[in-house]
DNA sequence: GTCTATATTGGGATAGAC
DNA sequence: GTCTATCCCAATATAGAC
């Protein structure tokens, strides 16, 4: 307790690198936050951010990780105001707003697909609690009579993920499209088809 | 015509690098396919191989680009045996046993994101596309009842080819997961709801 | 068409002082 | 915790000979 102060200095400081990483990207692109940059943008040496993270990876995985615990957390504080769906649909739309954070996402995942890369397993698990999420929901919403029940839970959240991942990659193309209208369409159909539309 | 020859040749030359490009890739990884690792495959030093492609992303762009040739031209080929969609099945299905050629796409489609990249003007068309070739399948299948009639065409073959996109890098993470299984998935979702199942 | 040699750059990381 | 200095490496691309 006698280090608070120091520790707490510490907490802030990698705080304000997180944030600073996304500013670069946006401003420089992925391919020129080098760590050099990044260093610049928070008025630190190279050496001096390397203290905080020890590679320049392990600092864009912590960016992802510490966005997916906001999001995460304001999804939860929300529950019961709108459905699941609906809040994601409303991250999604959400994190568009933040450049770089798209680009980041779509880049280091695509790198960290090599199972030696240092955000590997960041990944890998991250994809696997996202599943069982929304696998657990949908299950709950085929119970409840708001979602086809011929699904199979696990697949169709596999579906909703790799969706989600496409998509951010057609928007860095083509930022005019519309992720959550997209997403949205793809959640529609997962719904139990309309009332036989008085047939 | 006088060069038929040497042209020949050039052309035979390309088609191997393209060829070799992939074993590198498969046995390397992305990353560890420099231009030089690309020249020692085919037997040439790293200026001889850049003789013929000026630059590595324009190697890459190329391997992809005879990769859609290849695939289309098989698909029209079958025009008529399959639907059009199972034959698409058919195609990543295909593709997922050529090691080294999702890891490609993965990976050059996320840094083509970048405008000034070089590629980025072949990922931007290829996408235009093939989201008008899989909408105006849709459209048919919607007039001969095979495809629910409350889709918008466009939006779902985004659709289609955003989840195509992103079961790719899901496939790299974990190669256990069957993406054809999962885009058929998605492909049933677009059908008429099963006739209203006798209420 | 192909090679050798090299220009040039830029990056990540580390050693060691303060 | 932070900096300066530097190391070290790799990679692309080009120049120019054969």
């Amino acid at each position: 307790m006698a280090r608070r102060g120091a520790y707490a200095k510490g907490v802030a400081k990698r705080e304000e690198i997180l944030t600073a990483a996304l500013e670069v990207i946006a401003r420089e692109g992925y391919g020129g936050a080098s760590v050099r940059e990044l260093a610049d943008a928070v008025g630190l040496s190279q050496a001096g951010l390397l203290h905080y993270f020890g590679t320049k990876e392990e600092l864009f995985a912590a960016v992802l990780r510490k966005r997916d615990e906001t999001d995460l957390a304001r999804v939860e504080e929300r529950m019961g105001e709108s459905s699941t769906f609906e809040a994601f649909r409303q991250t999604i739309a959400r994190n568009a707003d933040v450049p770089g954070l798209i680009q980041l996402y779509v880049r280091l995942s695509a790198e960290a697909t090599d199972p030696e890369h240092p955000a590997h397993a960041f990944f890998a698990e991250r994809t696997r609690t996202f599943r069982e999420l929304v696998a657990g929901d949908l299950r709950r919403m085929q119970a409840a009579g708001t979602a086809r029940a011929d699904l199979d839970a696990e697949q169709a959240a596999m579906l909703i993920l790799a969706t989600a991942d496409g998509l951010q990659v057609q928007w860095l193309m083509d930022p005019t499209i519309d992720m959550a209208e997209h997403v949205s369409e793809l959640l529609r159909l997962l719904e139990p088809p309309a009332a036989p539309t008085e047939a």
